[in-house]
DNA sequence: TTGCGTGCAAAGGTTTTGCATGGCA
DNA sequence: TGCCATGCAAAACCTTTGCACGCAA
């Protein structure tokens, strides 16, 4: 997550509106940019790579790479609504695609456990725990 | 892993011989191909490709995706790792990109607590932990 | 002999980049 | 005004595919 000043377009603004209106979706850049074409919102598709990119450093989506030669797939975080600071560590199906949320303090304890024994700081807002969920076993 | 019939090819051994002489080192398909090519052992990059899938499928090498928009990884398993059952995490800095391998049971605990208590079966293949490294903390 | 494996070239698709222009602060 | 952002086109990039030929079984 980078704190880089940005500046306030049009265009951040147009993505940013549409992320919103889709919670919980996962989209590709591709779908972006039809949807907006589709919407007469057209953006300049280097814009929309590039905006996806600070939106990712920004925390602000989450960027999802099911496999290596398919798009990536991007996902509005919401803002969380809780106050008490509940990590939300986020699983991915690798064949149904489904996205899971989890609090899981067994979880929070091994990105304890990854800072003080590998002097590692993982960020839960980046990180992605792929596998199979319960369906698809 | 599949066990589809194969021929015993002599593209196949040399691919073989080699990732045997670099176990635990990722290496990319271009990796190999330069490689190979600079011991006059140079295989069309389209066989390299379908043969890396093929080891895949047999499990004799394993195949990372760390980010989509660079080349996979593969990294020989050694036959006799399976007692061990040393599983290889890995965390990628943000900042530096460094890419780092973890060999960790807490985290291997995680993983069955992953799997006991959310019905998660998580893949340590696909599963790339993000955050700062020690120097970029 | 059978049909999978190989190699070349080309296609495929996603993502990045160069550069001139536009627009925020 | 000073820069960053945008958009177009083109490049870069990794990977897959078509096809004819070679080779293992």
């Amino acid at each position: 997550m980078s704190n880089r000043s940005r500046y306030k377009t049009k265009q951040r603004e147009i993505l940013l509106g549409y992320f919103e209106t889709v919670p919980g979706v996962h989209v590709t850049a591709s779908d972006v940019c039809e949807y907006l074409q589709e919407h007469g919102a057209t953006i300049g598709q280097s814009t929309v790579y590039r905006q996806l990119e600070n939106l990712v450093d920004e925390g602000i989506i989450n960027k999802y790479i099911i496999d290596g030669s398919s798009p990536a797939c991007f996902e509005y975080v919401e803002p969380d609504s809780h106050e008490d600071a509940e990590i939300c560590f986020h699983c991915k199906c690798e064949k149904c695609g489904k996205l899971i949320h989890l609090h899981c303090e067994e979880i929070e304890g091994m990105q304890i456990h990854l800072f003080d024994e590998h002097r590692f700081k993982m960020n839960p807002m980046r990180t992605v725990f792929y596998g199979l969920c319960e369906q698809c076993i």
